[in-house]
DNA sequence: GCTCCAAATAATATCGATTTTTATTGACTC
DNA sequence: GAGTCAATAAAAATCGATATTATTTGGAGC
């Protein structure tokens, strides 16, 4: 028999947690920059932490490759280059790949309903107004896509990558003129694919979706 | 002519530098066995070092999958089951037949002759006397095959996946009977094909390689 | 016997201070 | 000037102690 906790405590999260997921914000996002020096001093000021909670944060950030350490010389936000952007790129599509098809073929109806929720709310948040928003739906539909693929590592892989590409997205932000594209119908018929289980069609149409905006930030990346 | 790094024996590494490395073989050999709760007071004993360097290890660990960390409630190393070993043999795979043919297909005289050199060394370490210069000579000639692949985050991810295949290779020693095999052939098939430039066929013998030892380990690890 | 709750215990997480290592500066030599 | 080296400054790494949180234990009530 289960039996629920009471959960009277306050469910804050460590010192550490806040840290890390505060610093992956910052990483993401293009508030430290790339290649930056990140400092225990200074991040402990940012953070209003002690020293403990701030380099374990940073140790567990090595994990997604948005941090690099080296030993007895510190941290440092992981370093951003064309080069990397079109390795994540690649990678990307040939995972997510393997991920989509073995999702879509075990389809269930739980699945289903949890995609087209994903989709809607990504759908009802306007880019425009709210990127952070937007970006963190965008995100749970196309994880959501992978989800019903019954292989954990695969889909962390998928996960980290998919960060590594927001990153250059933030770093793209200025220069990209997204109203030249209509994401929406691609994201569309992905959804569409999956949903009737044409796991040949949404892997396709996935594919297709990446290369689009790999081409479109491949410009604006080109100054790296 | 390919030199080996000296190792900079004038500094020693820091102390969470030397936790990782043991912690690591530790996990990997299953001195510490997988699931296995990790209490810092008991590691700090092993180890003869503070809390923090311990938890920073830990930490650096969760990169590599080999602990789970659950906040507020500590470390364990990471569990292991049939279908994770499926998974990652299956990734293996992919990931690898990937990554050798961008290797063979850029090689250069210098990646050459450094993988005959893995491949001596391997050979000449007998994996009797010595399992444990064995596995790293192994590994050596398995991450030389790949490495002039240029992708440094699909050789993260195919060093990643071959350190957690090694820990079951580990959890069947006992019961897995090596004579029966001729790894040595297949290694060899390996390196011929590689080395006269045959991507196709060096990919085909090294999963070939892979089924084979997963077949082999299978029967060990049905018990998991 | 079973559940619920509170005290006691054990372990984690964090802090502040200290030690060790690296990076920088500036005088000195050639 | 360029290079070397010691002294200084800065930062990273580590320690020991404390605070916080989870787990276990031992009744009290039903």
């Amino acid at each position: 028999m289960i039996v629920q906790k009471p959960t009277t405590s306050t469910n804050e999260p460590s010192a550490t947690q806040a840290a890390y997921t505060l610093l992956r914000k910052m990483i993401l996002t293009g508030e430290l920059p790339a290649g930056e020096k990140l400092k225990i001093e200074k991040l402990r000021g940012i953070l209003g932490t002690g020293a403990s909670p701030v380099r374990e944060a940073l140790s567990l950030l090595t994990s997604d490759m948005l941090v690099e350490r080296i030993d007895q010389k510190g941290f440092r936000a992981a370093s951003a280059s064309l080069k990397n952007f079109r390795e994540i790129l690649s990678l990307r599509c040939t995972m997510e790949d393997m991920a989509l098809r073995q999702s879509v073929e075990r389809a269930t109806p739980d699945w289903e309903e949890s995609l087209v929720l994903a989709h809607h709310r990504m759908q009802k948040t306007d880019r425009k107004e709210n990127v952070q928003g937007f970006e963190e739906a965008h995100k749970v539909f196309h994880m959501q896509l992978l989800n019903n693929a019954d292989s954990p590592v695969l889909l962390r892989f998928c996960s980290q990558l998919y960060d590594l590409n927001i990153r250059y997205r933030y770093l793209a932000a200025e220069s990209v003129d997204y109203r030249k594209r209509n994401t929406a119908a691609e994201h569309r018929s992905i959804l569409d694919a999956a949903l009737r289980g044409d796991a040949e069609a949404s892997a396709e149409a996935l594919l297709d979706h990446y290369k689009r905006t790999g081409s479109y930030l491949e410009e604006a990346l080109a100054a790296l």
